[in-house]
DNA sequence: TTTTAGTTTAACTATTTGGTTAATATTAAC
DNA sequence: GTTAATATTAACCAAATAGTTAAACTAAAA
């Protein structure tokens, strides 16, 4: 046999669920064997340590975004066309897997060095898309400012409402969990108009 | 006597820092003993728990953040304005107590129900606000969006760069931390631009 | 100066929790 | 069906750490 396969995906997607809700440090192995109705032992059997299970885990959680998020990236598109598809599937995807951002936050905090290689790792590069924001700039496509601020911002606009989900709804939305799911449905557009209102220069008419 | 207010402030003032450099779940009762200088039983003489500790600890950064917030609400300002302000203020003072997202973070999936209940008896009126920024939707000032969109827009912009201090730094800014910190101070009026850009509709001029 | 109420400490306890071990159950090979 | 390899479990261990206790200290009141 050597390692059952659904035991070992089954402690993975609980371990994905318990250290997105609760952080490495707030994270139990045992309340993770008791997600996945299996014994302790077995999550050192099949992962070795908290830490080693924690890194699968973190990568798993990448190998899902990334390929989605480097699809929205064609180099024939305008920055205004990548924003479009980069916040739709960013939304959609985090939609799937909410425990993605309480993963990456709770992390920053803990060990961002270790965050910081792995995002390093993956295909994505900011710096030829800070040079592709420039050069529209510098055309007069966009509004000049910080390439660097127009990502924290289009990063932020998508991230944030999930982070604060118990907030927005308490706070905004009288605790109607209803809204808050048409609220993120609707960011899929409003998100990239609203940046896109903001940075585009629309061209003379000829 | 009852209760010698040097060192229950002493506590308070460490246990903010603790909590703050390290998380809930990575603070530790000795660590603020040790950083106050005291012995460890005086933080239970004093706060009893270290969630309670935590909760008061939580209680003071809003009662840092409230008043300045609520002194950008001039019922006078345009929303825009009311924007420019706020964002300037919040960036401004968050600069000063870094520590406060990561409070917010742990408590949000911790006890967000505490949370939820904290904000609401402060003295910050989010219905109030949905209503002026409708009035203004209305009156063809601004883009017709839903309020709550703008305002967790706004929230978002503020705080996300914060929160992924070391991301920004480490995948937009080569580590470079000066550019952090310059990154930061330009947004106090880079958000505000951003945003009412996307949202003010010009008067026609008369 | 003695008493008393409140404050602080050293030493201790209980609990939590990541990890181990040795025994048991299951499956596949022969 | 017996054996050998693999998978799973119950019981345990050790370290870390929140929380307690009882004694010692301090300062104000009598």
């Amino acid at each position: 046999m050597k390692y059952n396969k659904d035991t070992s995906e089954k402690i993975l997607e609980n371990a994905f669920e318990e250290f997105g809700e609760n952080g490495y440090n707030g994270a139990r192995m045992q309340s993770i064997a008791d997600r996945a109705g299996i014994n302790k032992a077995l999550l050192h059997y099949y992962y070795r340590s908290k830490d080693a299970l924690f890194e699968i885990v973190m990568k798993k959680a990448f190998q899902i975004m990334v390929p989605k998020l480097m699809k929205t990236f064609n180099s024939d598109d305008s920055v205004c066309e990548s924003i479009e598809k980069f916040v739709e599937i960013y939304i959609e995807t985090i939609m799937k897997h909410p425990q993605i951002p309480g993963f990456v936050i709770h992390e920053i905090s803990n060990k961002p060095d270790r965050l910081v290689r792995l995002i390093k790792s993956t295909e994505i590069n900011f710096n030829l898309l800070k040079q592709k924001i420039q050069k529209e700039m510098d055309e007069g496509k966009l509004v000049q400012m910080a390439p660097e601020q127009l990502i924290v911002n289009v990063l932020a606009l998508c991230v944030f409402p999930f982070m604060a989900k118990p907030l927005v709804t308490g706070l905004l939305l009288d605790g109607d969990k209803k809204a808050y799911k048409k609220l993120i449905e609707d960011r899929k557009k409003e998100v990239a108009s609203f940046i896109i209102r903001s940075v585009k220069i629309e061209e003379p008419k000829s």
